[in-house]
RNA sequence: GCCGGUGUGGUGGAAUUGGUAGACACAAGGGACUUAAAAUCCCUCGGUAGCGAUACCGUGCCGGUUCGAGCCCGGCCACCGGCACCA
């Protein structure tokens, strides 16, 4: 008699004794060592899980499932980012609070996730829409204000026209808001900063002491973007300061004109004495209605307009050299000043050809400067027409202009970031509001600690506002407050944070949840600290895992937390996508082969699709969507196959960190597999031994699946779990086999393992077992198959006795029928022997 | 343009880092069981030639190093990702 493998039935009855055991709760009194395994918390929005969610999380539980067993103390926790835009639209779209649409989401989440089987402690669960949780975002914040990191500025800021907000430039994707896709503009307008820039060199430099994928580093590095040069002061002829930035002093003598940016601050002071004031004025018009995209747009042709009236001079030889205006320099960066040096240049090149400026050779060795700037920044170029800077190289003038340049009081060496500090405020409803209270006598006053949490008022509306003012302007019983410092009339910040606030600090809160003193206790963050293993996507690179970094600095300088970095180790997930329904190659042979019908042939079917849907139709791999009907539920995959089926498969898409594509039959193909797994495991033997023909490959797997854990390569350690029952089909299965590979199986498909675990009589949980042990030796078969090349070419196999020496393995290799054909008349002149693997014989014809 | 990464069957992907290329799956084809279907089980499955044993070719392209190259070196090509007028 045999059972059906009822997943139905089996999955809510662990997950029910899990809970009840809390066999995933993570101790606060253990001698074991701790380890803290994060996944990124899910934005809960209405659609619920997506099939991309399992991955990372799948990977995660996997790994702390793994390590649980290696007799660590695991935190694995979760929570949900719950504040942001997505809420806020459906939440005004469909007239219901965005607290009530979060709390739906929540549980709707946590369902999802349970049902997955997922080993989170549930008592830990964050949620930073809830005050409890909020009154520490604005509590750092208050520090970070405290210590001059918050401050606020008007300036022009990113303005996505569609979210009507103001966006970080971490939010903003080729000129576009990264969230919905509209055009983001320039708008003046006074926000809070944070001052993540005063971190630059810190998070570039403690990157080296991490354990992170080297793609991550990279990419913080170049978004960081430092860059050392000088920074040269020329004076005007109104007698005005013009500070530059540059990475080239050492063509300080080939500047032979300047060019700032439109919205530089000497241009309002020059304007009454500018002849062409009216051209000037016109052309900041200009620029300053552009997007960004208009902006940047590549290889667009330089514009700009000369200064008339006002000149600057090059303080290395006094002469006169004409200031220019153009957009191509950026007010934001370095100083909103630069020097042009044309014949070293690309950009100022093809500006000065553009407007005629002249062109000064000061580095030789390139083609002719008249023609194209020469940029090398080695040894290849020595210095010319540069008076004490000739006869050096590019490398060598630098210093010594450097320090020239200082002695004349005109410079100093400068580094650079490209990184800008960060816009914290949003004019939008649904986030943390920021405690901060604006007093006409006082200016702008934090609120004291003991006000916090500072409540998310109710409101009316929650639409944002045309005049580009948060909804919370419109309260005005709560914007009226009195003034913290002097008791008077006061306003409150109507601006809210950003999505980005709440999940810069929430692997803390897990630590210590409940705590109602302190973000978390010390002793929690002594003891937890810092995240062992951090696995999320690579979109948030520049975003959340840079700003995290940015806040744990600060809170370790200000003595709070125990670490100086949050994450000791960082891996990225590839996407899930869908296969692309437009695509030929994508469809089943019936669909395929009526197209062709239709048609007349293949070709013309495929012309016919891309003609229909453009140059789409040719990938056969593409993001799910909606529109092209191609998105996987993950609920509806667990009521076919089970969450053991879907994790499995997830797992065995293919390489971790890179993309894979969605395939409905690949995913019963592990289906098939855990069927195998439990018949096996109902007609296995009695005996609690390992079959001896399996031990090898017992001992094999062991080792294989826990180094591939450790590698993140889940799919080879669930083929090496495939390739064992292959054994045990071969070779006969006694329970002491099936309970070994129950064991390994578990992190992977943890409920059908506990039911069988049950089933053959197992103690406990075997989500609670030891990881078994691994024994070299006995992994180590009688024979081994070694390969015989002649030639360097294969010919066959031998089977010979384990460590065979070189003689016996080309004497059993002569006897092999090919390789005797293949040195037939030969003299062998050297043999290549590699032991246990091959053996090569190398060959002539015989005298 | 700059910086990374990748390129292997019809498909997803393996290959202990220089040692038997294509593990493990999916799809496809053939067969068994069945009244039939589903499910399950067995066989074939890189290409060319051959009835066959077998031979030759084959890891994006060209060349090199080596007894031996998917892996190392040089030169190309294609695709993906990040940054991009950052002085």
């Amino acid at each position: 008699m045999t059972l059906k493998y009822d997943f139905a039935a089996i999955e809510p009855k662990w997950q029910k004794r899990w809970e009840d055991a809390k066999v995933y709760a993570a101790s606060e009194t253990s001698e074991k060592p701790k380890f803290y395994g994060l996944i990124e918390f899910p934005y809960p929005s209405a659609a619920g899980l997506h099939v991309g969610h399992p991955r990372p999380f799948t990977a995660m539980d996997i790994v702390t499932r793994k390590k649980r067993m290696d007799g660590y103390n695991v935190l694995f926790p979760i929570g949900f980012d719950a504040f942001g835009l997505p809420t806020e639209n459906y939440a005004i779209k469909n007239h219901i609070h965005p607290a009530i649409v979060t709390k739906q989401n929540i549980e709707n989440f946590t369902r999802q996730l349970k049902m997955l089987g997922f080993g989170f402690d549930w008592d830990r669960v964050v949620d930073t829409t809830d005050p409890n949780y909020y009154k520490w975002t604005q509590w750092i914040f208050l520090q970070l204000y405290k210590k001059g990191l918050a401050y606020k500025a008007t300036m022009p800021v990113n303005w996505c026209t569609s979210c009507k907000c103001v966006l970080a430039n971490e939010e903003v994707v080729e000129g576009v808001c990264e969230r919905c896709g509209s055009p983001v503009i320039r708008k003046e307008k006074s926000q809070w900063m944070l001052k993540i820039t005063a971190y630059a060199q810190r998070l570039i430099d403690d990157l080296d002491e991490l354990d992170y994928i080297e793609r991550v580093k990279l990419q913080q590095k170049n978004w960081i973007g430092r860059s050392t040069g000088a920074e040269v002061t020329f004076k005007a002829t109104t007698g005005d300061d013009i500070v530059v930035f540059t990475t080239r002093p050492d063509t300080l003598f080939g500047a032979t004109y300047m060019v700032i940016s439109p919205e530089h601050e000497l241009l309002k002071k020059w304007m009454p004495q500018l002849k062409n004031a009216a051209d000037v004025q016109a052309y900041q018009y200009a620029a300053a209605s552009k997007s960004d995209l208009e902006r940047t747009e590549l290889n667009k042709e330089k514009t700009g307009v000369c200064l008339d009236g006002v000149a600057a001079v090059n303080p290395v030889n006094g002469r006169e050299i004409p200031i220019f205006i153009s957009d191509y320099v950026l007010a934001t960066y370095g100083t909103g000043a630069i020097m042009a040096v044309p014949a070293h240049d690309d950009r100022d090149w093809e500006f000065a050809k553009k407007f005629g400026c002249e062109i000064i050779e000061v580095v030789s060795g390139g083609e002719d400067v008249q023609k194209a700037a020469f940029t090398a920044k080695d040894d290849t170029g020595i210095l010319v027409n540069s008076e004490f800077l000739n006869g050096l190289t590019v490398k060598q003038a630098i210093p010594v202009i450097t320090e020239w340049l200082e002695k004349q009081g005109i410079g100093h060496a400068q580094v650079n970031y490209k990184l800008r500090d960060w816009v914290f405020s949003r004019q939008r409803y649904w986030g943390e509001p920021i405690p901060m209270v604006w007093c006409d006598k006082c200016g702008w006053q934090p609120l004291s600690e003991d006000q916090l949490p500072l409540l998310l008022p109710d409101v009316e509306s929650y639409e944002p506002t045309d005049d580009g003012e948060s909804p919370l302007s419109k309260m005005t019983d709560w914007v009226n407050t009195t003034c913290p410092c002097c008791g008077g009339p006061a306003r409150r910040e109507t601006d809210t944070m950003p999505q980005w606030a709440g999940s810069s600090w929430y692997f803390l809160r897990y630590m210590d949840p409940h705590n109602d003193k302190a973000l978390a206790s010390k002793e929690a963050l002594d003891y937890w600290s810092p995240v062992d293993w951090y696995n999320g996507g690579m979109e948030h690179t520049t975003l959340h895992l840079l700003y995290s970094r940015f806040w744990h600095k600060f809170l370790y300088d200000i003595g709070v937390v125990p670490t100086k970095e949050p994450y000791a180790k960082r891996t990225s997930h590839g996407m899930i996508l869908g296969q692309n329904p437009h695509c030929f190659s994508c469809m089943s042979a019936d669909k395929q082969k009526a197209l062709i019908a239709e048609f007349g042939s293949e070709e013309a079917a495929k012309a016919h699709l891309v003609e229909k849907y453009g140059e789409m139709a040719e990938r056969p791999i593409v993001k799910m969507s909606k529109s092209l009907g191609n998105v996987v539920n993950p609920d509806d995959i667990v009521k076919s196959y089970g969450a053991d089926t879907l994790r499995l498969y997830t797992m065995f898409i293919g390489d971790f960190e890179k993309a894979a594509a969605w395939s409905d039959s690949a995913v019963r193909g592990c289906k098939r597999f855990l069927d195998k797994v439990w018949n096996m495991a109902e007609s296995c033997t009695d005996s609690l031994a390992y079959t001896p023909a399996n031990e090898p490959g017992i001992h094999k797997c062991i080792k294989k699946v826990a180094d591939d854990i450790e590698a993140m390569k889940f799919n080879t350690a669930i083929a090496a779990m495939m390739t064992l029952m292959g054994d045990f089909q071969k070779n006969g299965c006694s329970k002491g086999d099936m309970k070994t590979l129950l064991t390994l199986l578990s992190p992977f498909a943890p409920h059908m393992c506990e039911e069988l675990w049950e089933m053959l009589g197992g103690e406990g949980f075997v989500c609670q077992q030891s990881w078994p042990v691994y024994d070299e030796s006995k992994t180590v078969a009688a024979t081994v198959e070694m390969a015989v090349q002649v030639q360097g070419k294969l010919r066959g196999t031998v089977v010979v006795d384990m460590d065979s020496d070189q003689d016996t393995v080309v004497a059993a290799a002569k006897g092999v029928d090919k390789v005797a054909r293949a040195i037939q008349g030969m003299d062998i002149v050297k043999v290549i022997f590699v032991k246990n693997k091959l053996v090569n014989l190398i060959v002539k014809p015989a005298k």
